[in-house]
DNA sequence: GTTGCGTTTATTTTT
DNA sequence: TAAACGCAAC
């Protein structure tokens, strides 16, 4: 049996619930996680088949985590192991993958991850509308994406005639939508969506997967989409046995297609819901609490919860208060070496956090400059790592010679003879008879300059499928391709540096590795090909061993906790965003809707209680923005917390105070480095 | 294809 | 300010 006793009882009134719907209201560091797993393991005490337990989370971090949560407290591997816990798209595309024949999907149907899907929108956008050709399509890949999650399907896309940009939509999404299909691909919405379409098309495969699961979880559910509703809402249309958890004071993802609503409007959506709240915080001191809840009271539409600790000390919240940005990020610097040697805490107990990122460079400078260890959570995309990609490529193709996509990308390369010339006719040639670009190429396989290219094409693909189809062991049939393509001899030739090129051969026989594995697992190539484009986790962004100051922004912060934390450029414009102030002319909203800065205050909210002990909130008076000096109002967040809560430093004047010991410090410093 | 120059534009990001 | 982008020339 599992010992509920170790719960508070909210938690516990929540993990023991039995059957209907029931929305937890999980506020920030309440054990929320604790409340899930405890349910699952208290489900299958219960005698609930594993089998018929499905948990779904955002992340493959949260799934892992929970997965190893659950397993510690069953202590049975075998049971945990037949669990269904995955994010969103890995649960769709388990949904897709089983149902592969009523779909009438090839074996390896592809996933377009964001840059395929975005190179996807490209291509339907050739063509149309020539003369223009300035239209970013980024802004229709985002309208798509916004689109899919809301559930709105090609035909039915409408957006707001008066903006180009819609408009464009319009067009494009069919024509993209019906590309996708072509190559039998997916991108990460269709994930989602195609299942769910699935389910109201046929009717036995949709009550095949509304009978899957008697039991059905949802963590963050605040950041749910229009799309993800409608999922779990079949997946529990027969029993409505479904567990959602979030926190509405923590939606901070409208913006990529997030819809609060699922999460305020639960009780309407399942009607009879019961819902539990859980306020008792166990991460933070009653201070930090304390303006936490001042802060986001300002805040209309929320269930309304009011967090409580028993955790006493840590002081007042520092307020420091700089004359410009390049004084705040040094003082800040000092201040967390100073936390170091006076409090003993470790690097890895301290993060910055800031709204936007380029907020960071200034951090960056300060902290190279005093020689402290950090890392950058998030930042930019992580490097694609072409090389990996391109190999994937053509594997792809090789199992699915659809894969429009991936075909185009290694047609020609490494370099064949295969021109530009030669790629449009084909594809013109395939679109005009509606054929896949595979079938066009081997009739133009005959003449034309390219011929010696695409014959040898050909063969490798043929080769590497047949190698593969006959069960050859895939790492020996890729390492063929590899050497066939000469990919060794390009990456050789292309690198700037030996060592540039080494690392890139080294990412390819990583790949090799990670293939390796799976196959030892059984895990056929096209599902491992699958679950890497699901997965970026795997990079070594995560790899946090070391001991690094955190630096953050408020959106990657959120589900992360440190003992001491720095909030910085508490300024407006800043927090809230400059973007949200004021909305740009193009965008629908104008003047009947007043701005909304709910969402900017929830983000507010989520950086201050991810403090365990000691918070800093930290502002400029002055600061350079797009290479002008502009004087800086505090935020009105900032505002919000009660002056009690506070205690102000003025830097501008401890600076002036400290000026001759700093000097002396300074001196003997560059004494000591010099030698 | 790649380099270089002038121009433009400035959130947040996971799957 | 600075990086990302478009376009032209190699």
């Amino acid at each position: 049996m599992v010992d509920l006793s170790q719960l508070n009882p909210q938690q516990r009134d929540a993990a023991s619930h039995g059957d209907g719907p029931i929305l937890v209201l999980a506020g920030a560091g309440s054990g929320k996680t604790r409340v899930i797993t405890f349910r699952i393991a208290h489900l299958l005490a219960r005698g609930v088949p594993a089998k018929a337990i499905c948990a779904v989370t955002f992340t493959n971090k949260a799934a892992e985590e929970m997965r190893d949560r659950v397993a510690q407290l069953v202590r049975d591997r075998k049971v945990s192991d037949e669990l269904t816990i995955g994010t969103f798209h890995a649960l769709g595309l388990q949904i897709l993958r089983s149902e592969r024949a009523a779909l009438g999907l090839p074996r390896g149907f592809a996933i377009y991850d964001q840059s395929d899907s975005l190179g996807a929108v490209r291509e339907a956008m050739r063509g149309l509308r020539d003369g223009d050709r300035r239209y970013d399509a980024k802004a229709i890949a985002t309208r798509i994406s916004l689109a899919k999650n809301a559930f709105v399907a090609p035909d039915d896309y409408e957006g707001n005639s008066a903006d180009d940009y819609d408009a464009l939509t319009v067009e494009i999404y069919p024509r993209y939508q019906a590309a996708l299909r072509a190559c039998a691909a997916f991108d990460f919405d269709d994930l989602v969506c195609e299942p769910v379409r699935l389910f109201a098309r046929d009717a036995d495969v949709g009550a095949r997967w509304a009978a899957r699961f008697r039991f059905v979880m949802v963590d963050e559910f605040q950041d749910t989409n229009r799309a993800q509703l409608r999922m779990v809402q079949h997946l529990v249309r027969d029993h409505r046995n479904l567990c959602v958890v979030g926190d509405d004071d923590q939606s901070i993802y409208s913006w990529r297609g997030a819809d609060p609503t699922n999460i305020l409007e639960f009780a309407r959506l399942f009607p009879g819901a019961k819902i539990v709240k859980l306020e008792q915080n166990y991460r933070s001191t009653t201070t930090i609490l304390a303006a936490a809840n001042e802060v986001i009271a300002n805040n209309k539409d929320r269930h309304g919860k009011k967090l409580w600790s028993k955790i006493a000390g840590g002081g007042p919240i520092i307020h420091a208060v700089a004359h410009a940005a390049e004084d705040e990020a040094r003082w800040v610097a000092r201040e967390i070496c100073g936390l170091r040697e006076r409090d003993r805490l470790a690097w890895s107990d301290i993060a910055v956090m800031y709204r936007s990122n380029v907020q960071a460079k200034l951090v960056e400078d300060e902290l190279r400059q005093a020689s402290v260890p950090y890392v950058m959570y998030g930042g930019q995309q992580f490097f694609e790592r072409k090389e990996v990609k391109d190999v994937m490529a053509y594997v792809r193709v090789a199992l699915n010679r659809r894969d429009e996509l991936a075909l185009r990308r290694v047609l020609n390369y490494p370099a064949r003879g295969i021109g530009a010339m030669t790629i449009e006719r084909a594809v013109a040639h395939a679109h005009a008879r509606r054929a896949p670009l595979w079938d066009a190429l081997g009739e133009l396989d005959a003449a034309g300059p390219a011929r010696a290219g695409i014959a040898s094409f050909r063969r490798v693909i043929d080769k590497l499928g047949a190698a593969l189809d006959a069960g050859t062991d895939p790492v020996d049939a890729t390492r063929a391709l590899i050497e066939d393509v000469k990919l060794y001899d390009d990456l050789r030739d292309a690198a700037g540096s030996l060592s540039a090129a080494q690392r890139r051969i080294d990412n390819v026989e990583s790949l090799l590795a990670g293939i390796a594995r799976a196959h030892a697992r059984h895990t056929p190539l096209g599902d491992y090909l699958k679950a890497l484009a699901l997965d970026t986790s795997s990079d070594d962004r995560t790899a946090d061993g070391g001991d690094k100051v955190v630096l953050v922004t408020l959106h990657g912060a959120k589900g992360l906790e440190f003992p001491v934390c720095f909030m910085i450029g508490l300024e407006e414009e800043l927090l809230p965003h400059a973007r949200t102030l004021n909305p740009i002319a193009t965008d629908v909203t104008d003047a009947e809707h007043a701005v909304d800065i709910s969402e900017e205050r929830r983000l507010c909210y989520v950086g201050i209680t991810r403090a365990q002990r000691k918070l800093y909130v930290t502002r400029a008076c002055t600061r350079v923005t797009r290479g002008r000096t502009v004087q800086r109002t505090p935020s009105r967040f900032l505002l919000e917390i009660p002056d009690d809560l506070l205690e102000v430093r003025d830097l501008a004047e401890e600076a002036r105070q400290r000026v001759p010991a700093d000097e002396l410090r300074s001196f003997f410093a560059s004494f000591a480095v010099e030698e």
